[in-house]
RNA sequence: UGUCCCAUGGUGUAAUGGUAACACAUCGGUUUUUGGUACCGUCGUUCAAGGUUCGAGUCCUUGUGGGACAACCA
């Protein structure tokens, strides 16, 4: 960004000031902290961008943590997923890190909870559990097993890392309150038995740390100076900081747990467990569909790892609820996709258009740009001929003024060719155009530099030659949900606002110059919007998806009620 | 009938007690071999009431509205 003023956000405020109390900067260290049990979102690249982008604003480290203590939803495959779609966002992370590493620490520590009389086992119910814990408004009571002595709780604790017991039979709490306003500091648990296989640690460990025992501990071992999260983890700070308390050293940096609003995009969900939903519901086929605002769904949409780092930039980091548009990032794709994508031509709803004065049989390479935004990408052939394909919204037999393009007696240029008029129609039994007819003139070819090329008419229409057009599917993308937050209402479940016609698959007409083309390639279909190759191209047949439509304000002042 | 968090144009974010601003969106115009891009302009904002202060979006109080918290999830 070009900001003359660019102003700090309230994190770098936090940070800043940390620095002006006397916190040495080359202390600063931060991570990002992902579950692997599952796709990475919009809302997860910018808690990345927001991370990695204080690494890269001090000059301090970032790692890339996975929050990997629950054996029963993580799954290897994510692992790879994430640190594929981190680096695909241009960031390195300093040290690659799993919270499963420190087990060992982990339960030394919590042996010497339990020495401290600051922990104890619970061998009741989840469900007797549970009640003792109250509500939100009614305070916790002591359980029965709260003051078992320390010997019993440290056999029992052995008993359960040895497999001796299974699954809720046994957990590990902090005796912490049971009367606290803040119900995660009711003797929060710290260990219980999972009897799964871990993706890293196998079946060496019985017990698993619970996310709160872990993250804040682990940030120390990391030495991580400022730990960020959502806002949802705000009441977990008093029990972050108590837990820290049992182990700190104060001659280590201490981390600072701190809070901000989770993004939300207006027509998608930003939630693994309803992204997973639409997966495994079939409304989608895979985490990396492009209709998905996964950062592997947005990747295969021709989404720029750029456009997504603009957005986060842009959209800011603050603690309130929002909603942030999703034409505010179709607006940072188109930007960047503006700068970076050759134009081509492509014709989606082909029909017929006959030059009637052209010589049949005759055909000729045309030279057109590669880019009006940069003249450097050079040139590319395009074949023309007598019969071509135009789009067929270009054609109305008669229109009004605003009506820029081909109609009857009236003239338009073809992109890259001749200044044509048009003459009549063709049109089957039920009245359907099947065949239009025009006429060129000869002297109009574009880049002749006579004057009938520099003639000013108003309308541009893209073409192939019908001979030469090679057939392609395209992928249709339209929003996935039909309302701006479709996970927000009382009545309604978020499936419910699917829109049925999120995908529409059809096959257009391509210039031969798109065979090049290799999967991931973005391009502008010239006048219709950006496409990408899809991995789905086989040797016979290419696939592109649509990525963004142009801005189209012809569209508004056909439809103004869109 | 608890504790905590939040409240600035339609949306998002700034203004750090001193002239309320930036981006997107809207609407209009200029340029254009893309009804794109670029450029210019337009519209419109401090939840409410009190208080402190020479001065309050900012500090205090009380409301109002929204949100979080009762997983052996993270």
């Amino acid at each position: 960004m070009n900001d003359a003023v660019k102003r700090n956000n309230f994190i770098e405020d936090i940070i800043d000031e940390d620095l002006e109390k006397g916190l040495d900067q080359k202390k600063l260290r931060f991570r990002f902290p992902p579950e692997p049990n599952g796709f990475l979102h919009i809302g997860h690249a910018s808690a990345i961008c927001l991370n990695f982008g204080l690494g890269q604003k001090y000059g301090q480290p970032v790692n890339l943590r996975f929050d990997d203590t629950n054996p029963a939803k993580e799954e290897a495959k994510f692992v790879d997923a994430i640190k594929n779609d981190v680096e695909w966002l241009g960031y390195e992370w300093d040290t690659l890190c799993y919270a499963s590493d420190y087990f060992q620490q982990l339960y030394d520590w919590a042996v010497q909870l339990i020495r401290d009389g600051k922990a104890y086992i619970d061998s009741q119910s989840s469900v007797l559990i549970a009640e003792q814990k109250g509500t939100p408004t009614e305070p916790g009571i002591d359980g029965p097993f709260r003051n078992r002595s320390v010997e019993e709780n440290l056999a029992l604790f052995e008993g359960m890392k040895n497999g001796e017991y299974g699954e809720s039979e046994h957990v590990l709490r902090a005796k912490i309150n049971m009367q606290s306003t803040n119900m995660l500091m009711r003797d929060p648990i710290l260990y219980r038995v999972v009897d799964r296989a871990h993706h890293r640690t196998g079946t060496d460990w019985k017990i698993y740390p619970m996310y709160d025992w872990t993250h804040g501990e682990s940030d120390y071992i990391e030495q991580i100076s400022h730990s960020f999260c959502t806002l949802e983890f705000l009441p977990h700070r008093e029990l972050y900081n108590w837990f820290l308390d049992q182990v700190v050293d104060t001659e280590k940096v201490r981390p600072k747990q701190r809070e901000f609003a989770r993004r939300n995009v207006s027509h998608t969900v930003t939630s693994k467990r309803k992204l997973q939903q639409l997966v495994e519901s079939g409304v989608v086929n895979g985490w990396d569909d492009p209709r998905m605002t996964t950062i592997s769904g947005l990747r295969r949409r021709g989404y720029t790892a750029d456009s997504i780092k603009n957005f986060a930039e842009s959209i800011g980091i603050a603690r309130r609820e929002n909603l942030v548009d999703m034409n505010h990032l179709e607006y940072h794709l188109r930007e960047d996709l503006n700068k970076k994508a050759d134009r081509v031509m492509c014709v989606l709803d082909p029909v017929k258009l006959v030059i009637t004065n052209y010589p049949d049989g005759k055909s000729e390479i045309m030279d057109a740009e590669n880019s009006q935004e940069d003249e450097t990408r050079g040139y590319r052939e395009v074949p023309f001929s007598k019969e071509l394909y135009i789009e067929r919204e270009d054609f109305m037999e008669s229109a009004n003024k605003k009506y820029f393009r081909l109609t009857i007696g009236k003239e338009v240029r073809l992109k890259n060719a001749y200044i044509i008029k048009g003459e009549s129609c063709v049109k089957d039994a039920d009245g359907n155009i099947t065949e239009i007819h025009a006429t060129y003139d000869p002297d109009s070819k574009s880049g002749s530099g006579t004057e009938a090329s520099m003639r000013r008419v108003k309308g541009t229409l893209h073409w192939v030659s019908k001979e030469h057009a090679v057939p392609v599917e395209v992928r249709m993308y339209d929003r996935l949900f039909t309302v701006p937050s479709p996970d927000t209402d009382k009545e309604k479940e978020f499936m419910e606002f699917v829109n049925p016609d999120s995908l529409t698959t059809i096959t257009a007409m391509s210039e031969p110059a798109m065979q090049h083309l290799k999967v991931g390639d973005t391009v502008q279909f010239q006048r219709l919007g950006y496409f990408c190759v899809d991995p789905d191209t086989t040797q016979d047949l290419m696939v592109f998806n649509r990525t963004v439509t142009l801005r189209d304000t012809w569209a508004k002042v056909e439809n103004p009620d869109d």
